[in-house]
DNA sequence: TCCTGTTTTGACCAACTGGTCAAGAACACG
DNA sequence: CGTGTTCTTGACCAGTTGGTCAAAACAGGA
């Protein structure tokens, strides 16, 4: 038998908008509300479409959900991958940190909803954080033990360097309620923790 | 007219420990699902009562995520509170970072529900946030402030220096799933990050 | 213009949601 | 042991939720 099959549907000018749309709704809803606390409406009203219509391009809310987090995956990696083993180590670390916290300026929906993800015990991420992110993890510790005993930098147990600056470049997104709260108005959040950071790991990473 | 107030309803028995059970399953389930997310069904399947008897206890699902942030709220801050002006600043600031990472470890449900709250933009905490805790942070980085002039300790934003030990601390109890995913088994997530935290601030708060 | 495939939607559904209520069960205490 | 109070529950309700479907509206090429 003769079949045509669409491995890949040639996307329409129209569906590429409508496909960025929900994607771009459901975004900023999953990212404050979490997977069961958003609903197919507010994502329709957001994206200015109706219920039946997102479904006509997503199968499921879930499907959505997944294809957010799948995309998110790809590219929030990518400071980490790029992370040189043949580069100077100090520059290296601190031009990871700083794109990491570039990401937490342009990006706080993408962080907000890896961290709601993760909070609710990572249910459909799991899979991802003990495959992807720990191989390369692994890949980039074992960089990072290479630069300390040729003592390029200080000794500091890698991962926990890792989840070190995960931490601290994260929380201007994840947190940002809460820091915005407490300096007041008047305030460049991510300005000022640019030159903290900047600081920090400058005078944190320095061999002794 | 006379009346007879119930100003403060003396608990029987059996109101203390229902009130617990349920602030306790409740605490459980807003902590992974946000307030959104859970339903009081799955806070009474937990707490082992009926749904209507929840609600014999409480006047609504919002009165119990109020209840848990208002306990939150106060309990939350004490580490900070304890900062002793007169102390010796590098240790005063070493114990602090080590009681919130006690909490972590003790109370990641606690943390969790607080990240939570912030990441939906705190709709039911913004209050306090700019209250509370902006007046106690602010008390609290003037002696940071003092302590720096001083030169007991490395010349660091106090505002930054706060989010950073919240940041580092309350990331092992929000992304307990990640570092574990990360780590691998055969690790013990919060015993390492004692010891990795005790290292970074020794060396970070040191004057130069 | 017509025709075929794509896109959109109103009406609908079953399951779930937070919450009510009246009546019954368990309790405390004279 | 009787009785007033506290506690518990099954049945119920209106609104919401994720999802379906058939039919209508809309492309756009011949």
């Amino acid at each position: 038998m003769l079949m045509t099959v669409k491995v890949q549907p040639p996307k329409t000018r129209i569906q590429r908008k409508n496909t960025q749309a929900i994607l771009d709704a459901a975004l900023e809803v999953f990212s404050r509300q979490g997977f069961r606390g958003a609903t197919l409406d507010q994502i329709a009203a957001e994206a200015g479409l109706s219920k039946p219509n997102l479904l006509y391009y997503f199968p499921s809310k879930e499907a959505i959900h997944v294809s957010l987090l799948t995309e998110l995956m790809t590219t929030w990696l990518d400071p980490l991958r790029d992370l040189d083993p043949d580069g100077e180590p100090v520059e290296e670390l601190m031009t990871y940190v700083r794109r990491k916290l570039e990401m937490s300026r342009d990006f706080p929906r993408e962080s907000r909803l890896f961290a709601n993800e993760i909070l609710q015990g990572a249910p459909r991420m799991i899979g991802a954080l003990e495959g992807e992110l720990r191989d390369l993890v692994e890949e980039k510790s074992a960089v990072i033990r290479d630069w300390i005993a040729a003592g390029k930098i200080a000794d500091l147990d890698p991962h926990h360097l890792l989840f070190s600056i995960w931490a601290l470049t994260q929380h201007y997104a994840d947190f940002d309620v809460q820091v915005r709260a407490v300096l007041g108005p008047g305030h460049d959040p991510l300005d000022e923790a640019g030159r903290f950071l900047d600081g920090l790991f400058a005078r944190l990473l320095r061999p002794e």
